[in-house]
DNA sequence: CTGAAAGCGCTTACAG
DNA sequence: CTGAAAGCGCTTACAG
């Protein structure tokens, strides 16, 4: 086969468009789909088939740089061990590759430092736009004001004001969590929140505690943790020792519940006869626990397809706006529920 | 302020060059640290002030095109869900950080069928290599051939002949787990590995089997099963079934441990008292189950570490080579494994 | 229906 | 020590 030459190995456009006996501009605009182009379909039928048999992959950078959009979104997420993130990258990654583009993931933890690189993700356009599910209230990326000229969206968080916000209904989920826990009998409840300055901690706070008010139940006792293992271990301490008498603990998330499970079992309750334990997050893992957990499932795959397409919409020259989904939220029943006695 | 009248809004480096009142030229090779620049110090203080006065960040696709090299590399991991890669990307962020790049995780799975998509990611240049953890045997970025001309690097898996395999030493901490159950007393020990055609999965059996052997103990029953909780749980269904006698099992991964303890429970035994379990994957959330997990600890942070440093190494025109850690491996004892009766 | 040409923002020999 | 200029591989008005 001769060598027709590419620079450094690379194929071109023009490489195809020589082949298809055409110039770089046709090709050019047959190859990104140019709805107004109008062209005979034999011409577009060489070079498809010029770009397939040179196995063309147009240079993201040139591109960038000629169109000035990269095809590319970012996912910023607080913490890659928390499946709930995987539920949404993969919701995201579906439907960002639907509509033509790629999803770079990125951890951004306070450790990693990461805002800064970031932000230049964009700022050094990298990616044409940012998916933020990252908590962290005072996150250097919103305090900097570099996200101003950036189109980016929150994911399962909240920024007062902001308009960007796609978000699970979670004071209507918390509420669900309550009334299911108030229609087998609980009166003494508490729920184990986030820290406190994260937006789904204080949404769920408020709606497990509104719920609880128009039923005219007892306030439930809120306990503020971390997220982690840990953090469900100290918050079933502290509620044992406040409310001893407490019959049903909802958790928000997984790990939480890891952890209160474990507390339960130190301070001698059973689960779910003396205790009964109602996780948020409901994960594959949630069924093999002793006992097996009754969980909250939300919509997490559609809030990752709910972001691309509220990212999309912007970059698409739409103003932004707040999108909640609230349908898809149920209890899925197993034994760490029971009725009060 | 007067606008300086950038296009796009953008800071060009023509902006800063003005500021400083230099050229392009002089400006651009001492934003990129050229080593064999000679500038007064006052005139690199000049621009070093421009840039961060300006908030200067370079057009990534430019230079990606001018110097062909993105600054990016690629993280490929099989499941977002699986903890260990978040410690494994861990690693990875932070050295590659230290050494200028920027890393883009991707999930790789088989359902989204993305392998073609992160193939165009260096074809497309906007990534200089692959780190692939991708744990599929026959994946469609092998099997294609395109990999030739990439820099890459196998994290966590061995591809036979690649020669660019960074991997801790599974057999060796196979060797480590059986020695402990051995020296414990245990004779009859069974090991819940993975899927049979994924390399980790081969090197742990192949280890542990030859502990055994070398110990002039009983070969161990080796049971291969899904890396998830369903998998551990069918596995010690098995075990228990082939061999009743069974008195220590050790399971390739946290959630299989999960699902091995759920097994173990459902078929009547207590563990660690009748069975001891030994889990690999030293996680948070091993130390909350009940009983607490004894686990296998590995060096993952470093094996992202050393994959960095693997990939870089050939970025820089070294040619590739396999690199194996042996270093911080050990037992966590908790509460899962006992002496055998 | 198709082509010639400018320009996106960088880097990097090559000159001075 | 610093500058002028070519070129990386695209897209996109603008012409024909």
């Amino acid at each position: 086969m001769p060598d027709s030459s590419p620079s450094r190995g690379r194929v071109r456009l023009v490489d195809v468009a020589d082949l298809a006996g055409v110039t770089k501009s046709v090709a050019s605009r047959i190859l990104s789909r140019d709805e107004t182009l109008n062209v005979r379909p034999s011409t577009r039928q060489r070079v498809l088939e010029a770009a397939e048999r040179l196995q063309y992959s147009p240079h993201a950078g040139a591109r960038a740089l000629a169109a000035s959009t990269t095809g590319a979104l970012s996912l910023l997420i607080p913490d890659l061990t928390n499946p709930v993130y995987a539920r949404i990258a993969r919701g995201a990654y579906q439907r960002a590759h639907e509509l033509g583009y790629v999803v770079l993931l990125a951890e951004d933890t306070a450790e990693t430092d990461a805002g800064a690189d970031f932000t230049d993700l964009v700022g050094s356009g990298r990616v044409d736009g940012l998916l933020i599910a990252s908590a962290r209230r005072d996150h250097p990326l919103i305090e900097s004001g570099r996200l101003a000229a950036i189109p980016h969206v929150f994911v399962n968080r909240t920024v007062p004001e902001s308009g960007r916000n796609v978000t699970v209904d979670l004071q209507l989920a918390s509420r669900v969590a309550f009334e299911y826990l108030h229609g087998l009998g609980h009166r003494r409840v508490a729920h184990i929140s986030g820290p406190g300055d994260l937006s789904p901690a204080r949404e769920r706070e408020r709606g497990f505690s509104a719920a609880a008010e128009q039923a005219g139940a007892p306030e439930p006792l809120v306990v503020h943790a971390d997220f982690s293992e840990a953090g469900g271990f100290a918050a079933v301490e502290r509620i044992l020792d406040e409310r001893p008498d407490v019959t049903a603990i909802f958790a928000g998330t997984l790990p939480q519940s890891i952890g209160a499970l474990k507390a339960l079992h130190v301070g001698g309750r059973r689960v779910p006869q003396d205790v009964s334990l109602l996780s948020a997050d409901d994960l594959p893992m949630a069924a093999y626990l002793a006992p097996a957990l009754t969980a909250l499932e939300l919509p997490l795959q559609e809030l990752g397809t709910a972001a691309v397409d509220g990212l999309v919409h912007q970059l698409r020259g739409q103003p932004a706006r707040d999108v909640t989904l609230s349908a898809r939220i149920r209890i899925v029943e197993r034994g760490s529920v029971a009725a009060a006695r």
